[in-house]
DNA sequence: GATGAATGAGCTTTCATTCAT
DNA sequence: AATGAATGAAAGCTCATTCAT
């Protein structure tokens, strides 16, 4: 990416700040999402650090932004997909298919999130954090929509959905993100969107309907059969 | 704890041992569960680095140390507690609260276990890996044994069970573990484990009433059916 | 010689490279080619040590250069020098004198390198390996090139014969090396040289007509002897 | 050799001596002869540094006494071996082939020797260095009897020969000591016994023959010069 | 004749950051 | 909008040696 230009080329600020951005991000999967040394960036760009350091300040910075604009590459397919889905069921199956193949895709950025990043002091509050939680209230919106519309239970805190989708996806992915097992995306999507959904559903109303019949009948059998034995003896 | 003594005394090796795993704790604590440096342990315990050296040949070791000590505390009330439980439904909630509350006394350490040593190299196939598993799998047993038992459905994975149990606690206490918020650990245990146990519960009962009042409808019915006849006859 | 200019100075790269291997040039030496702190490097210039590794980022590739940087050097004068002589003999005599004479100039490098580089893993395969088989290999060239125009024999392994050049060379001079002796250069490059020589020259084709001459000049006397004693009687 | 014992068992000196000795080479050969630190030992022997340090007040005695113990076995084989073989040419060929396979056996000790112990400062006048003196006279020995009895030149230093000796070998099993070669003791024994064997040999009989003629034509041109005289007067 | 703990000085290396040019 | 050199602080680790018990 950065090799093909000649090394330290001027370039207009915006382009810059892409190509750090993009060569950031390779630092970061190669090193397995646990570090990502400004020199290293630096040196394949065929730029000194002071560089980098104009743009930004701090590395903080830099690796804010280098996880937002992923975040954002991220959630461009999330919401425009998600707008053209409807119905609880398969929306929840989409964002947990989308976080998980997100996880499938990039397991050294998530890495790099999830055990630096969102670990550090400055991420409470960051643009990153803002953008987090962007993300993971579309699943709080699904699940007390489908509240509001009856089709799931309302008595189930929604953000106990989010954490549930968020967390057991974490978890379940963990091999595969330190590189000691793999999963099957779709599998493991419908596993757990289903599982959510069956935790959220309602008790379904035909159940329910049909229960009362049953107690009418048994109602109008018990009334019959003390008539009946009224006539009998 | 350690400055409490006289700086560098000469102690048995046991004891010098206790001190280390004590201090590295401290040492982890105040630092959030970001860093664990060795020069700060053995500042503290007024002995030189080389000391903790002959004792914990690297670094990983005494890491590995003090976080197999602190994980033997925790399982030693977690595998007691648990033999004195019965019911899928309380064992449940057992190790749930239990799990909530290791990480509401200790959560620096439990930040230093997620964030540095559960993502490094080495942790896979390590003492401390196993004794994660040994932990873990206390869930994949109680969810299985529930199965079999038929209280809990056997169409659901017990190993998810356990993904969400972890993850979704994870989750939850992501930002009390950053020191921006608190929980209340009854409250979140129950909550989470009411919601596993009735994602894994089998169809509630009233099924089987309903079943009930079917048999007894039918039988009413057989009456019913019989006096008619005698009527009519 | 980096004394002299003020410490820590802002130096052009070319001009810090230069500057570092030639002090490291002179801490070897100091160290008798025992050792080579980078600390000592980086104190004399004045600068530290994270300094020096900016330009050379291990140890190793330092140690390198810098031994590269003297060989190359010494091979100047060595190759130049030979190319303007000709005959076994004296090209011969040339690099025996020329090796011995570096290690007169030069002990304590020779002495880091016989008993530190040579000596590491590292060095095999080595660029500074390729220059000593570059520098070694005009031995095997001339003993080889000596053989095929006649003038040494073809029976013996020219290698062999740069083995005795080398290995002698290095064990004539251990003494002055260990700074418990002294040599002079010339008289040992003669006495090896001439060594070698003569244990590869031919036998001379001229001592067996000489000897033939010396028969027939023998016979003849003997016959003037009879004729003579013939004449005197 | 030191596991068949209880660790740290208290033994008589001699035999705690014997054994440190002994596990001091075999640390000196797995570390490929580049160091040897009393730490090991200890360890190996299952006990402290501070009980080495008893019998060893440093380190430098020790490695001498271990290179001592070893020479002392080398040199019983070598010098009873060399008094059973007569004749210049065999008792090179014994001391070149002794010498060799000494290499051979034990290229890590010698490793050790050549590139930590005989590189040091303390080395000039030890024990050591009086063994090894000892060891390579006995070349100096053989040539300059050799000499004497007239089957050598007498014009040729017979210390240059025991460097040669002793340099050719250290030059040639270079690369086995690295571990990136090997060699066959007996073929390369061979070749360089013989090649100092003819270095220093005296010139053939045919030579000698010559001298005889010229003596004999001066005989008889002073004879015939005489009869000249007498023919003229 | 040991033990066992501890020292202290050194080493190589890493990296975010600064600043004169 | 950069360069290029340098800093400084820390980290992990090694090892010969000492000394109280």
């Amino acid at each position: 990416m950065a090799e093909e230009r000649k090394a330290g080329a001027r370039l207009r600020r915006g382009d810059r700040i892409a190509e750090i951005i993009a060569v950031a991000r390779e630092v970061i999967t190669e090193n397995n999402g646990v570090e990502m040394p400004i020199g290293e960036i630096a040196g394949r760009l065929g730029i000194v650090e002071g560089a980098i350091y104009r743009i930004y300040p701090t590395k903080r910075q830099l690796v804010m932004a280098v996880l937002c604009d992923w975040y954002e590459e991220v959630m461009a397919s999330y919401e425009s997909g998600l707008e053209q889905i409807s119905g609880v069921r398969e929306q929840l199956r989409f964002v947990t298919y989308h976080h998980i193949d997100c996880i499938y895709r990039y397991p050294e950025l998530v890495n790099f999130y999830f055990g630096v990043v969102r670990m550090s002091r400055e991420y409470w509050g960051s643009e990153l954090h803002k953008l987090n939680r962007r993300y993971a209230n579309r699943v709080v919106k699904i699940l007390s929509e489908g509240a509001l519309r009856g089709e799931l239970r309302a008595d189930k805190s929604p953000r106990l959905g989010r954490d549930i989708l968020f967390g057991v996806v974490e978890q379940s992915t963990w091999p595969y993100r330190m590189k000691v097992g793999t999963f099957d995306p779709d599998e493991i999507a419908d596993n757990i969107a289903d599982l959510i959904y069956n935790a959220f559903a309602r008790p379904p109303e035909t159940d329910v309907r049909r229960h009362d019949v049953a107690e009418r009948l048994l109602g109008i059998s018990e009334e019959l059969r003390a008539i009946a034995g009224g006539v009998r003896s």
